[in-house]
DNA sequence: GCCAACGTTGGC
DNA sequence: GCCAACGTTGGC
C-alpha cells in the first residue's frame, strides 16, 4: 500500500464536500498534468491512502485522510465539451486524461497548516515544501506520512 | 493582486 | 530539438 497527496482548492471541493457526497466517494477529475496523471494511471492502487490538501485558500494545509476506492479509469470530463476539463484532443480510443475514485476516511480534528508542515525539519525533503513544487498529485513516504500522523495527533 | 516557478505550445 | 511566449499553479 503506497501513500499520496491530493490537492484541491475547498472553493470548488473540500474534504467536507467529500464526505458529504454518496458513500463519501467522488472521483478525482480534472488532472490535466501528465506527471500527476502517469502516478495516478500507473502507481495508485486500491486501498493507498491519501493526504486530502487544500490549496490556494486562506489556510492551505493537510485537511484529513481518503482512501483509494477505485482505480484509474478514463476521464470523462476531457470528453464533455461543457466541461471546464474538456480537452479536445481526448476520444475514446485515447481519453489521454484518467482518474481514480477516493472515499472519506477522516478529517483531522484541526486543519494542519502548509506552514507547520514547512517548520518541521523531519520533512525538510517532502516534495510539498520543495520549493516551486506545483504537482497536485504527489507520493509521500511512509516515514512522511507517519510524522505527519504524529503532527496531526 | 503579485509574482516565481513550472509546464505546454508552436515556430523555426 | 531549441527556445520564446504564453498559461497555470499556488503561496503570500
Amino acid at each position: 500500500m503506497a501513500y499520496w497527496l491530493m490537492k484541491s482548492e475547498p472553493d470548488t471541493f473540500s474534504l467536507d464536500d467529500l464526505r458529504d457526497r454518496p458513500n463519501s466517494t467522488e472521483h478525482w477529475d480534472g488532472v490535466r498534468n501528465y506527471q500527476a496523471r502517469n502516478m495516478m494511471r500507473d502507481q495508485m492502487k486500491l486501498g493507498d491512502k491519501v493526504f486530502f490538501y487544500h490549496s490556494s485558500c486562506p489556510q492551505p494545509g493537510i485537511a484529513g485522510i481518503a482512501e483509494v476506492v477505485r482505480e484509474a479509469y478514463p476521464d470523462s470530463s476531457a470528453q464533455n465539451p461543457e466541461s471546464r476539463y474538456f480537452d479536445p484532443k481526448a476520444s475514446p480510443e485515447n481519453p489521454r486524461w484518467f482518474m481514480v475514485d477516493v472515499r472519506f476516511e477522516r478529517k483531522f480534528e484541526r486543519l494542519l497548516p502548509l506552514a507547520a508542515l514547512k517548520a518541521e525539519p523531519a520533512l525538510g525533503e517532502m516534495l510539498l515544501v520543495q520549493k516551486g513544487s506545483r504537482l497536485s498529485i504527489m507520493p509521500v513516504t511512509p516515514e512522511e506520512w507517519r510524522q505527519i500522523m504524529t503532527m496531526a495527533q
